[in-house]
DNA sequence: TCCTGTGAAATACTTCACAGCT
DNA sequence: AGCTGTGAAGTATTTCACAGGA
């Protein structure tokens, strides 16, 4: 019930859990696969067949309960608990990072924080206290982290993602510009807005000069 | 020569470009696919396909050159010359994007600030000074803005984003967590890691409790 | 001999179209 | 009458496999 699954439906399926939290704010109780798909820029029957692979969640000639689809679909993506996350790197993208508001609300926390600079460590930042790289491995454990994000330099960007994945986390965000390297059973996901620009410019050059 | 590229393709040409700077810091001059792919978790012929939807840039029996490769690929892309963008919201985020070092390098340049927020409007950011939202129209055609990102507010979002389409702005980086909607011929990125980090957490419910 | 460039085959993903429930 | 769920058809993307140049 996993492999399954096509990549680009688990992509989509946070999607479709925004737009059903904004229609939820709206008080929308009912909503169709034409509505929603309008919304999302996706066609109706992607929406039906992606919502299929995981079961029968609407109504024939009704549509779908907004509240209770967005429930089974936290479900299915794991959302329904709390996870844990560890930052590495706690230079000026770091702290960005730990002030984000965005992750709080959606269960995610960073419980701990590590760099290899002796003048960060110990030091507090919020209610953290930035601890040696040396100790991940057992907080890892005492704090029961799911997941690593990653805020150093390029060039120590691979290190600290081996670090983590020598701690058994099969999870990492990673913030620095590099194509990190992980054993097949761990996820990555890049943050990088440059790569994002890059992509734009290639069209931006047909229309402009 | 434009619109028959898969999209696919353009979304991985950035990332050929950033092995390629690693492998020309390194030192090497000649590179073949295996090995290219090999770094990139890419499988060769797919980069060889990739490569080919552009031209002919390799040599048989012996690979790509190294620098050479990346001076196509930059110049396809159109990297090969300084790009001007303007930042909306100049918040904690928006700050952060701001002092962000990774974009000057690769000729990316925030060259404009705004808010709608009369008590940031006039204050100075290391050289620029933030601009009320109103004046983005003339902004944008004195400065010759290209790109747009948007780091306001969830609920302010679309609006930013529809200033910016009606400035004839045609791409626009977003990282405000909201789905907005554009015209087709305006390119828009999302920079959401809350989306990234709940496309993960499917994968990981299979693995732990 | 090694490795590119590329049609053709295989696979993955999207859209159609309609039976069937409300 | 309206809309879901889904096989089947249609596209898009990836991978194979090999001719041919260096």
């Amino acid at each position: 019930m996993i492999e399954q699954i096509p990549r680009v439906v688990v992509l989509r399926l946070p999607l479709y859990i925004r737009a059903l939290s904004v229609l939820a704010l709206e008080g929308k109780e009912v909503v169709n696969s034409r509505e929603l798909g309008e919304r999302l820029q996706i066609a109706p029957a992607q929406i039906r067949k992606d919502l299929s692979y995981f079961g029968k969640f609407g109504t024939q000639g009704r549509g779908y309960n907004v509240k209770q689809l967005m429930g089974e679909l936290r479900h299915i993506l794991g959302l329904d608990r709390q996870w844990s996350m560890a930052l590495i790197g706690v230079g000026r993208l770091g702290r960005a990072i730990l002030s984000y508001e965005g992750f709080a609300p959606q269960g995610f926390r960073i419980v701990a924080a590590f760099d290899t600079d002796q003048r960060q460590i110990g030091k507090k930042i919020g209610d953290l206290v930035v601890q040696d790289i040396k100790e991940i491995a057992s907080t890892v454990r005492e704090r029961g982290i799911d997941i690593g994000v990653v805020a150093v330099p390029p060039s120590e960007a691979q290190k600290a993602i081996d670090a983590l994945v020598d701690c058994g986390i099969k999870a990492i965000l990673n913030y620095a510009p590099v194509g990190a390297r992980v054993p097949g059973d761990v996820q990555l996901r890049e943050i990088d807005p440059v790569l994002a620009l890059q992509t734009m410019t290639f069209y931006l050059k047909a229309s402009k000069g």
